[in-house]
DNA sequence: CTTGACTCCGTACTATGATACGGTATTTAT
DNA sequence: ATAAATACCGTATCATAGTACGGAGTCAAG
């Protein structure tokens, strides 16, 4: 049981970044047993929870949505939160593998020739 | 040579987006023939590009930069700041792809299933 | 048994990227 | 030629996701 420095380092977060996840309903406070709050490792399981769907493109409102249905039985909800998502995640991901190749070409061009300006805006005209 | 509502229109951005990246020095404003500016290719190919950089993952701030490059000779700092962001955009491609797996599999398994809740939490337990 | 680090909690502030408002001026369509 | 739609510009407000501050309380090591 950990008091919320420890708790926060453990997932690679700040103490504030903490509080502010309970203030918005993400975690929960824990009982203080004698002042001073300890955390669990259900509560750093949901910690890493919100963080790896924060980096799946979720909002933390939709993360709170996620939260609340994973203890419900609306499977329906459920699965159609997920599969938006996966639709959005599989355009974005071609979005950005685009970026990437024209940013991959430009930096190799950049670096290959010797003089006069990068084509930088160019480089983008896909 | 297009007024302000359709030059935004035509990036596919509000007009107050224009401005607002006019103020950030993103795009220039336009001289004004009689009162009403008039917006030309070449602003529209600087938008286009803004979005693109946008969607690269590249923040506005970083994009004056890109701006400022494009017609500048520094080759090398043109090169840093794409091969860094192909770095991040690799990283982060690879990411969103294990986060669609593993949303592409809570969704499958909240359809096939009648009953219970979804696992939502234990899903991302990678 | 004190001193320094850590915690608690409320409130305030920050950064980023927009969006909105409002008064005046100018177009444009009828 | 006049009314509705646009544009101009400065300033204000918003949403998201934190980050910081400050005073009071608590804990742990020397």
């Amino acid at each position: 049981m950990l008091p919320i420095g420890k708790f926060a380092k453990a997932g690679g977060v700040g103490v504030e970044t903490i509080r502010f996840y309970q203030r918005k309903g993400l975690l929960k406070i824990p009982p203080h047993k004698g002042g001073i709050r300890r955390y669990g490792d259900e509560d750093l399981k949901q910690l890493k929870f919100i963080l790896k769907a924060k980096a799946a493109g979720f909002t933390l409102a939709e993360i709170k949505e996620l939260i609340a249905l994973d203890s419900s039985d609306d499977r329906h909800k459920a699965y159609e939160l997920a599969s938006a998502r996966v639709t959005a995640l599989d355009k974005q991901i071609e979005e950005l593998k685009q970026a990437r190749n024209s940013l991959q070409q430009l930096a190799t061009e950049c670096r290959s020739s010797k003089t006069g300006p990068c084509p930088i805006i160019e480089a983008f005209d896909v």
